[in-house]
DNA sequence: CCTACCGATCGGTAGG
DNA sequence: CCTACCGATCGGTAGG
């Protein structure tokens, strides 16, 4: 059984991703949840308390990369696989509504202070672990020895988060659409690093 | 002279950009002006008109690619030349503070028919327009014959726009890193598929 | 361009 | 979890 709190939260976050923070009142959460606008004051403090609870809502959420830092490190796997395998959680994640509705909510609300701290951070991270990754294919003599990893990694991620862009914010792409144009540029880059 | 109307453009398009539509009233764009809320509608009639006459007012902006269309598709320029004239195009628009506004606050309120349709059309011309220019350099002979057009236009644009990104919305970079790492792009992505 | 004002709605509280 | 209510502010209007 899902609890008020839970309800609550799921229909903000709904409601926020779709029209955001000030355009969203505690009257309309209230009313997506089924109970009176004061109501919602049993449960958080405020508004503003509900907005920053979601993040811890859903915080497990944001662990993924976390995950497969090891996977990314075996020295033995396959780099193809590996590249493969980070571009799989990508879009994984956005079959994940609560993931995609978070991710529009924060690209929406990026102004906020709590909230621009969280998306630098993550794609901080996520950089800084890609670049490792190539650095030590580098090492290896599996990647070309000009690429600088930094930017190889940031160019790994680019069309990854563009092709991201175009499903969830344009709205331009399918989602089929958008694992093929992922799957593509996997290939076509792997090809153009790869020491051969 | 500056009109009040034009300053009342000038001051939305501000507080739009940085506490979305919502977030703004029509006593806070007043107040930014140094007028009296209620004198706004002797130049707009109500809050929406502001929002969509923003448009028309820097419509100008908006127009700058087709300028520079014959340019893409001359036949006898260097190509890489080229690719370098459209990045400089993506990057100056940074510099000019009513443009970086106006996508912020696009961006923003995605959600917004207008906004969003807007969006859509904007990143298809620009997508077309470089199809066009990689096919008619595929049959000229001068880039690898088995990329698709499409696929390519995609992922040149990719970084110019994630490295815009980083500056924009998540200001991970300076103006001169954003720089640089488009320049680097180029560089890296014209060695990838150029015939050689 | 202002003062004065409208009804509606906002986030939030008291008290049960 | 509700009813009843608070002061503040919202977008907008009337009239000068």
């Amino acid at each position: 059984m899902i609890s008020t709190r839970e309800k609550i939260l799921n229909e903000s976050l709904d409601l926020f991703a779709a029209k955001g923070y000030h355009g969203t009142s505690m009257r309309e959460i209230a009313k997506a949840v089924g109970i009176k606008g004061s109501s919602i004051y049993n449960h958080f403090s405020g508004k503003e308390d509900i907005f920053s609870e979601l993040f811890n809502y859903l915080a497990p959420l944001n662990l993924e990369s976390e995950k497969f830092q090891e996977k990314f490190m075996a020295a033995d796997t396959d780099p193809l696989k590996v590249l493969n395998y980070f571009a799989n959680i990508v879009i994984e994640e956005m079959q994940d509504n609560n993931k995609v509705k978070l991710l529009k909510m924060m690209l929406r609300e990026n102004n906020n202070p709590v909230v621009k701290k969280r998306l630098q951070s993550r794609m901080k991270n996520n950089i800084e672990r890609i670049t490792k990754f190539f650095a030590q294919l580098q090492q290896q003599g599996k990647i070309k020895s000009n690429l600088e990893p930094a930017f190889t990694a940031n160019e790994f991620v680019s069309a990854l988060i563009y092709y991201r862009m175009r499903y969830l914010l344009f709205e331009l792409d399918s989602f089929e659409e958008l694992k093929e144009a992922t799957q593509k540029h996997i290939c076509f880059f792997w090809e153009n690093i790869r020491e051969k």
